[in-house]
DNA sequence: CTTGATAGGTAGATCATCGACATATGGCGA
DNA sequence: TCGCCATATGTCGATGATCTACCTATCAAG
């Protein structure tokens, strides 16, 4: 685990932790409207990433209810997570203006430029 | 391959060929480049990547020069391959505003938006 | 004459994601 | 009331992109 790039799944699922907390099922509805209804996330990704990024210290419980006999958990953003979806951002966000740049298609405009 | 999600390194490759044309070596360098020195990536991430790319009709060889007694390549983007390149970098797009706007770290601003 | 940059490549391991399956409740239509 | 779909949580095995480690070769600098 030299650490790794963050995938696009697991990406989304800090994402959609990142202005509330959120039980698994939420979560993917979260993802699936934030990507245009593109990515429809599997409860195989969603789970083991949670598992992963729990031991990680990105996310942690912040809750347990029992819902219909069944436990629900809601899983929230640490501050860790946070900050690591920060600077994951900040990385995307020169990407794309990068790569909007190369194909001459400027869509976003790098703080402070003007028309 | 239902359709799989571009990875980091894959769409670093192909930011690193959308404006002009480059052999493998000066990929890596590029990418390197690009990401502020974070992604440095390995030869086998870049030929695996190139050969599936090739494979799937986003990159093309360019030209081929003997150099040193040795065969280079030059490799460029096809008109698949920057349509695909747009389309991720669209998605990102979205994906990075959102995550700013859940973040409450605005730094990009949708089209049209005024200081 | 060895080290580092340039340049291209392969083989095996790792591990996040995917696809498929399993389970359970509650509501709605036929 | 029977079946289906949405809600909800999870496991397991396969897939495959990336990573680590290795190999070769030229050329310049020291």
């Amino acid at each position: 685990m030299t650490d790794r790039q963050v995938q696009e799944p697991t990406r989304l699922v800090l994402t959609a932790l990142a202005d509330a907390p959120r039980h698994g099922y939420a979560i993917i509805q979260e993802v699936l409207a934030i990507s245009e209804g593109r990515t429809r996330l599997r409860t195989g990704t969603l789970y083991t990433a949670l598992d992963r990024l729990l031991q990680q210290g990105l996310v942690r419980i912040e809750g347990e209810q029992v819902v219909g006999g069944r436990l629900r958990r809601t899983f929230a953003l640490t501050e860790q997570g946070k900050e690591l979806l920060t600077e994951e951002t900040r990385r995307l966000r020169l990407a794309v203006l990068e790569a909007e740049r190369r194909l001459g298609t400027a869509r976003l405009r790098p703080n402070g430029a003007s028309a």
